[in-house]
DNA sequence: TATATTTGTAAGCAAATACTTACACAATGG
DNA sequence: CCATTGTGTAAGTATTTGCTTACAAATATA
């Protein structure tokens, strides 16, 4: 569990997606989001931890308990990202458009290694 | 390169995201994509796969081409699932009332294991 | 203070991922 | 028909992932 840490990796897992989901409901410590899995609860706090690391979630530390908390606006650069390739796509008028442009490009070369 | 296969895991990867970004702005055939990236034709040929499978891409083959179409439509699967997380977010009014909900969510128990 | 609770983290491991090179094969074009 | 082009896929490999068990440490509680 090393190296990359981005968002569109950490929501990749299922398991962290439901944990993004508990806790947008309410914050939660780690037993109570352990409670909801059949994993372990190392397993689960190995989760958070990539979810913390990527900035999706916030711990704040109460006693022993360690709250987490998610920070619901890093969900924005995913749907940004999407909603990005929708406009490229509204770009292309429409199917025919697009289609008549891969005709033309089929007649360009690429010349690759 | 097996198993799941959902659009989660298959945004994960940055070169798929920018093979998407690619073919929203215009289809393009297999070799014209490779153009693009560094990596080898073949490891961009198992990424179409990947984006085939779980439907993000639509392949229309044309000769001895197969151009690579973005099903855009299939992007709304995430952003559904972060508005869906923004939902439940909101539903705790400000987060006075969420501290408040943490306080007697720490009188309940949970046993497990 | 002794004990229980909440959590982090290391070590070990099986499976998944992402690449590469090599080879196969169908469609095109001379 | 033969060479070229566009592409799929297998085999091999180094990394990354996700999980488990075991142990450490800090806070709370009797």
């Amino acid at each position: 569990m090393e190296k990359r840490r981005d968002i569109y990796q950490a929501i990749a897992d299922p398991t962290r997606r439901e944990i993004i989901s508990l806790i947008a409901r309410q914050s939660m410590n780690l037993n109570a989001i352990a409670d909801n899995f059949d994993a372990s609860r190392p397993a689960i706090s190995q989760h958070i931890k990539v979810l913390t690391e990527c900035g999706l979630v916030m711990i704040r530390q109460q006693g022993r308990e360690r709250y987490c908390e998610l920070k619901i606006d890093k969900l924005k650069e995913v749907t940004t990202w999407v909603e990005e390739c929708r406009k490229y796509w509204n770009a292309t008028i429409d199917s025919m458009e697009n289609y008549l442009q891969e005709l033309q490009s089929k007649n360009k070369k690429h010349g690759k290694r």
